[in-house]
DNA sequence: TCCATTTTTCCTCTAGGTGGAAAAAAGCTT
DNA sequence: AAGCTTTTTTCCACCTAGAGGAAAAATGGA
């Protein structure tokens, strides 16, 4: 029997002074109602209300055990509504990791927004060009671009897509020339990200006509933003998604080539456990990104 | 479900950072136990521990709610623990009826000692010359001297047995002679206690013969220490339980006569309400008391 | 004395809780 | 990478504790 419900039986009786009435406001019948307060005092080895069939009043031992009760069902109402605030209202730390591009460009940007709504809610951003193991690193929210997790316990959400584009700074175009076809590649200078798939090979397609391109490497680096500011000072031609060089795009920093030809679309995902219960914070933030992004046309991330 | 169970698993759980343990220190299966938290936690909505096959770690809710989950059992143990230790130590008040003589003979004397067993139980005697009502009065124990209580909620307990006496100053008896046969009553002035069962018939026995005796009120009085003073005062004959009038006998102040004659025993009774479960402090003063008068041989009061 | 109402207890039924066992998972060791 | 050990979770069958309805008992008022 929950000895909770027995002292809530005896402090509403004790409350409407009837045993028939605490009840009714409990929904329960009579007899559960006396099974409830009779279980109750047998427990404690005392009679806590004395009673017949047409009055009851409090003895001395129930009339102290009634201040502590009524205390302690409210204690209990508090704790578990505190419990339910913090569901409604996150707080807390929540660890966000994503590459110093996405971060930079996709977050910073709409960070303050997001403070505003969950004041009590700190987000860590732990910027990375590798993928941060999700229990080691304490991590709550990953943004990544791999297609599959090979964890099956974490949950991918999909942000968007981005394509990938080739763009180079017009200097070094006028220097070199501009490649026409896909196989001209070979003969340029090209900055490679290495974290991506098969970093060395691109696969163009234009038409359903597909072709395979063994490309070098004059820069080999794991972060977008070093292979950005190398091609602006025009080191070479970069792949990359469009939405770390959209801006450049439009400034006329950087000119695509090869335009068209189309590249595999990169697409951005949000991961985060699978846990029984999503906790709030991971729930709110993701949300938030994903609406953000999406309502944004102009970053180069679009949704379909 | 207990909820308070599921409480405990909860508290026991984040001590020993193991569900197993937490079932073996409640004396419940891992099924159980994971069951209770899985109920807590989903009467919470909220993942209180995070947890696989191999740890579990505290969720920030869950963090929060085990600081007031341990005080809160921790008060449910009190509040239960005070009210067994007001069984095993009476506090309050007991509210004790009697005669005037008997509270002045029997419980006034003794009743220093039992507040020096018992000191946060105050005792009230409420002396009346006639049968309060034990709800109307609030009354916890009575003595009463009747055979019967008309009301079956009401537990007698036998104190002891008083006779009841004939005795007359003995300025009186050389005044009017004494009495030799009961007949002679008829002739004398007799002081009569009108709460005694038909208090102007006197049935006297003698070696298996009885005499019934009509006898006249001089003086008609429901006070048996008023009655004590007009005997000593030389008024006239009284009829009194031997407890009442053994110190006066024993100091000459009265002398009983037709002491070959005996009248019917007086029963001297301890009654409280029969209630589901008797108030500490009604058994622990009964108790005291019984023990009292059974223990004096002087008192005037036999028991067997 | 009768009546209405409340508390308690009895009875029957079933829903809920049990433990054991199996499944799944996780981390350590080899 | 595979195997093993241990823990947590879930399933299943069983049983009992708790349910409500009704009757019994009690109580106070008319």
């Amino acid at each position: 029997m929950d000895r909770l419900a027995q002292v809530e039986v005896f402090v509403r009786t004790a409350g409407f002074m009837s045993l028939s009435r605490a009840a009714i406001s409990l929904n329960m019948s009579n007899a559960a109602a006396s099974r409830h307060l009779s279980a109750l005092e047998e427990r404690l080895g005392v009679r806590l209300i004395e009673r017949n069939t047409r009055r009851l009043w409090l003895t001395e031992a129930g009339q102290e055990f009634l201040v502590r009760a009524t205390q302690l069902l409210n204690e209990f109402d508090e704790a578990e509504n505190a419990v339910l605030e913090r569901v409604l209202s996150p707080s807390g730390l929540l660890k966000v990791t994503s590459s110093l591009s996405f971060a930079m460009l996709c977050i910073a940007p709409v960070l303050q927004e997001f403070r505003a709504l969950y004041p009590r809610l700190n987000v860590q951003i732990v910027t990375a060009n590798r993928y941060l193991d999700f229990i080691e690193a304490g991590i709550d929210v990953a943004i990544r671009t791999r297609e599959h997790e090979p964890d099956s316990g974490i949950i991918v959400r999909k942000l968007g897509s981005t394509p990938r584009l080739l763009a180079a700074a017009p200097e070094y175009l006028s220097r070199r020339g501009m490649p026409v076809k896909p196989a001209d590649l070979m003969r340029h200078d090209m900055l490679v990200y290495n974290l991506a798939n098969e970093p060395n090979i691109l696969n163009l397609t234009r038409q359903g006509r597909s072709e395979r391109v063994n490309i070098g490497n004059t820069l080999d680096c794991n972060d977008g933003q070093v292979i950005r500011q190398a091609a602006l000072a025009g080191m070479g031609i970069l792949i990359q998604p469009l939405y770390i060089i959209a801006d450049d795009i439009r400034a006329g920093s950087l000119v695509p080539v090869l335009t068209d030809w189309e590249l595999p679309i990169l697409n951005m995902n949000i991961a985060y456990q699978n846990k029984t219960r999503l906790p709030a914070k991971v729930k709110v933030f993701s949300d938030f990104l994903i609406s953000k992004i999406r309502s944004n046309p102009d970053n180069g991330i679009s949704y379909s």
